[in-house]
RNA sequence: GGCGGGUUAGCGAAGUGGUCAAACGCAUGCGGCUGUAAACCGCACCUCUCAGAGUUCCCAGGUUCGAAUCCUGGACCCGCCA
């Protein structure tokens, strides 16, 4: 382990707050001397299956930590899960089953492993329904830690409550038990979103309860989604997911809307281009970068050569899926054939074709029946991005 | 326990007996312009084998020639008072 002034120092470079302030160095600085790792939280809401983009800004945090020797401890929440955090929500949560959080949580650690190191010394996840599924009498000991005027100082809490609008016993847990997971890991920092700050701050409390060292706290920003405006978030479709293939990725975020590329430059820590530099060849950079980091330089770079090829010279993108036109007719209906080779409904498929959705060889397609003999070899296309080339069968 | 309000398409929200598959906005899709940017314009957006047909307005039953709209019962949500 390096110096852990300097660690600190350099650790707390993007992000939001650091709190308390010096603490980090501090603790690094103990640890260094103890010759330990420091153990570093994150926890995970396993309510959606997919980890996106958004969640990399902190992975990549937690990254940087490992590069220095420390050890994360990423938790699972599949026992909080079943409460719903209700941070930045105006209506309580809908909980999730079992087997959900399950599935969720199997491909969460999967995902993390793109931007986290997956050594055994590095890397431990655990799973807080080990700890939360606990007697009564333990959850009276952790209702005891805090009041609910502290709680209240949260601000959704306080504007709901204010709003007289409903706030379950069970939300108000939802902090505790949060707090609670970094006292069993002994936690000496918890990373998370800016809105996750009130949260993290009360686990400080609760350790304190529990009569060991206040953890340090992080919080990183949250990253504008591909829609410029909100968060990115899955349910908001406004995501880049980590699995995505590298040419959807690529052209999902140039999709991104100009105003937004400065703070997506800065949150997820890339290089910005020379000064001078147009904000075209500025964004295509951002997403060659992207990509790059989740797949390859190899892969970013064929990405941006299929959506030159495909989106800028509007070509057919040199390999796609081969659909078979079936014996038939002398006449092909093009409904019927669009909603064979694409998985729509018919009826979808004749509203793309009279919108003028749907081209054979780049030619936008105006009749509904095509002659069967002209179909041998060609592509046929909905939209900008999908593609079929037709063999007669 | 008492009183009141609510439940309409992916979301928000009109509509209070026929002209309602249901205004409008957002989101989304396709097209145009373009840098798959912004702004803007056009079309589509319950389902389908689409000049037509089918199924809707929390659920069940009823009144009526006719109901999203009226009545009865039920479910769920919310508020106020206790």
């Amino acid at each position: 382990m390096s110096d852990p002034t300097a660690d600190a120092t350099f650790l707390t470079r993007n992000v939001v707050e650091a709190l308390p302030a010096g603490a980090l160095a501090e603790r690094m600085r103990s640890a260094s001397r103890e010759g330990r790792q420091l153990r570093v939280k994150l926890g995970l809401d396993p309510t959606a299956p997919d980890l996106h983009l958004g969640h990399t800004v902190v992975l990549q945090k937690l990254r940087e930590f490992q590069d220095r020797g420390h050890r994360v401890v990423l938790i699972v929440g599949d026992y909080t899960a079943r409460v719903g955090d209700p941070s930045g929500r105006s209506q309580t949560r809908p909980a999730l089953s079992g087997a959900e959080i399950d599935a969720n949580a199997d491909t969460y650690r999967r995902q993390a492993h793109k931007v986290l190191s997956a050594d055994d010394d590095l890397l431990e996840v655990r799973r807080n329904s080990e700890w939360l599924d606990m007697p009564m009498e333990e959850l009276f000991a952790l209702a005891r830690t805090t009041t609910v005027a502290q709680i209240l100082e949260r601000s959704d809490f306080a504007r709901r409550f204010s709003a007289s609008a409903p706030i379950s016993i069970l939300e108000l847990l939802y902090p505790l038990m949060q707090g609670y997971d970094s006292v069993a890991v002994a936690a000496d920092v918890e990373l998370g979103g800016t809105d996750q700050t009130f949260n993290l701050m009360l686990g400080r409390d609760v350790q304190r309860a529990y009569g060991m060292p206040e953890q340090s706290v992080l919080t990183v920003p949250i990253l504008t989604g591909i829609d410029g405006q909100q968060k990115m978030s899955k349910s908001l479709g406004n995501h880049v997911g980590l699995t995505e293939e590298p040419e959807e990725m690529y052209g999902r975020i140039l999709s991104l809307p100009d105003a937004a590329m400065a703070d997506w430059f800065a949150q997820l820590g890339v290089a910005p281009p020379p000064a001078g530099t147009g904000p075209r060849e500025t964004k295509r950079l951002l997403a060659r970068a992207l990509v790059a980091r989740l797949h390859d330089p190899a892969a970013a770079a064929e990405a941006e050569a299929h959506f030159d090829r495909v989106f800028v010279a509007r070509e057919a993108p040199v390999e796609m899926p081969v659909h078979v036109v079936g014996a038939g007719e002398d006449l092909v209906h093009l409904p019927g054939l669009v909603a064979e080779a694409f998985g729509r409904s018919r009826s979808e498929a004749r509203r793309l074709i009279t919108a003028g959705g749907v081209r054979i060889d780049g030619n936008q397609v105006t009749s509904l029946d095509v002659g069967r003999d002209q179909l041998d070899g060609v592509v046929l296309q909905v939209g900008k991005r999908a593609f079929r080339r037709l063999e007669l069968g």
